[in-house]
DNA sequence: TCAAAAGTGTTTGCAATACACCCATGC
DNA sequence: GCATGGGTGTATTGCAAACACTTTTGA
């Protein structure tokens, strides 16, 4: 087994990390420190031990890198072109995952020397094919929330419903009609008005909601599918 | 470069093949001809080679073993699991494909013992986690097929419209009214009325359809979603 | 009292559902 | 002539879209 540690690493985990803030769908991304591509902001990645799975290496290298632990994350998929990465055949594994407001306070971790919020259509330069990788990720976020609620992961665990509806319109890119969006989301059933309501808004305050998992997974069973 | 060949080689693909016969859902198994489960009836796979892509491996492995070639194949993700596999620890990425009617005749490649397709609700006992991979197959063929028309890569390039509703019967299991099924296709125009008709069949022949590849990807420009 | 968002009501038209029905063909 | 699937017609219902409207609150 002490040969394995002289193997070149052929296997690496990547992560698009998604958050919504100031009602705009963002993306975290990394200044690398170390090469090659040294000081390029990519995607947070690493190689995979061969004592972890890969959800774990994903989870670690997540936390090392920007901090972010406990969230929702979903593989997308292997990127394995020849010469994706220089000099050697390196293929990827990557994840997609969802931060909820104040789940992250921007604290890189030691393998990093900066993280950072990007707005979609203000992305820098990404080394590799992260771009490619990066719009992959986005790609398979507009399909999936459409008819899972993965989306409150992006929310805190209270929410008007105003702000459902601009997460929506944010990742879709269109806007909705909101009597029709309130009532659609509404008829499902899904969610728990809570007795508090928001506190320092310039206007009427709306009733906070909360996501109810229970009852998801029971109306799952049922055979109902949740569509937005 | 001489060391590359003795590393234990960690990465293989594995391939889910489905296919349409006799108004079911089937998958094409092979029976392993090397250790471990030697002779189980499993999914078809092979390891990564330095100097291929991970679906340039795919494609290859489809041929060696099975003989079909040049089928519609998607990848499904990577499988990680820590002891998956015996012995050692091998990541493996998936990919499901689809195939045609006449695409296939059974016709082992060297490597395989013998190949065969089996239905969904009678499958032999499969090795490692290939019933997992089997069924996360399924489930992404399932959700996949509901909003992009990859189902004609079940079917033969001529088809009646009968037989494109028993596809989706058989992948979603449940039956669909016929005029209903009819109205909502035709409406999509989608797919191209033949000239030629049924052959062979002991009630009125049906008319042959084709579906319309360049249609789709126009409409799709202009936001059109397939749905079904 | 005004701006801004919360929240309700109502009309309209399209599309899914359900089902009755006629047509063509081989045996 | 009957079984089998091919193919059409139509009433009903529900729901999405569009938009007019009232309510509440902070500044």
């Amino acid at each position: 087994m002490k040969n394995l540690e002289n193997i070149i690493e052929p296997l690496s985990v990547d992560c698009v990390i998604f958050g919504f803030e100031e009602a705009r769908l963002k993306v975290l991304l990394i200044k690398r420190s170390i090469e090659p591509e040294f000081g390029t902001w990519a995607l947070p990645g690493g190689f995979i031990k061969y004592t972890e799975n890969i959800e774990e290496a994903s989870s670690r290298i997540l936390r090392e890198r920007t901090g972010v632990h406990n969230l929702y994350m979903e593989q997308l998929g292997a990127f394995g072109e020849i010469d994706r990465f220089p000099e050697r055949r390196v293929i990827t594994i990557v994840y997609y995952a969802l931060v909820k407001p104040g789940q992250y306070n921007i604290n890189p971790g030691p393998d990093a020397s900066d993280a950072s919020w990007f707005e979609l259509n203000n992305l820098p330069r990404l080394p590799f094919d992260h771009k490619k990788i990066l719009l992959a990720a986005l790609a398979r976020l507009r399909s999936t929330v459409k008819y899972k609620p993965i989306g409150f992961n992006l929310l805190n665990d209270k929410f008007p419903l105003l702000q459902l509806q601009e997460l929506y319109e944010a990742i879709y890119g269109i806007e909705f009609d909101k009597p029709n969006f309130r009532r659609k989301i509404m008829k499902m059933n899904l969610l728990i008005p809570l007795d508090e309501k928001q506190k320092g808004v310039p206007h009427r305050s709306a009733t906070l909601y909360k996501f109810d998992k229970e009852r998801y997974y029971k109306l799952t069973e049922k055979g109902f599918v949740f569509e937005i």
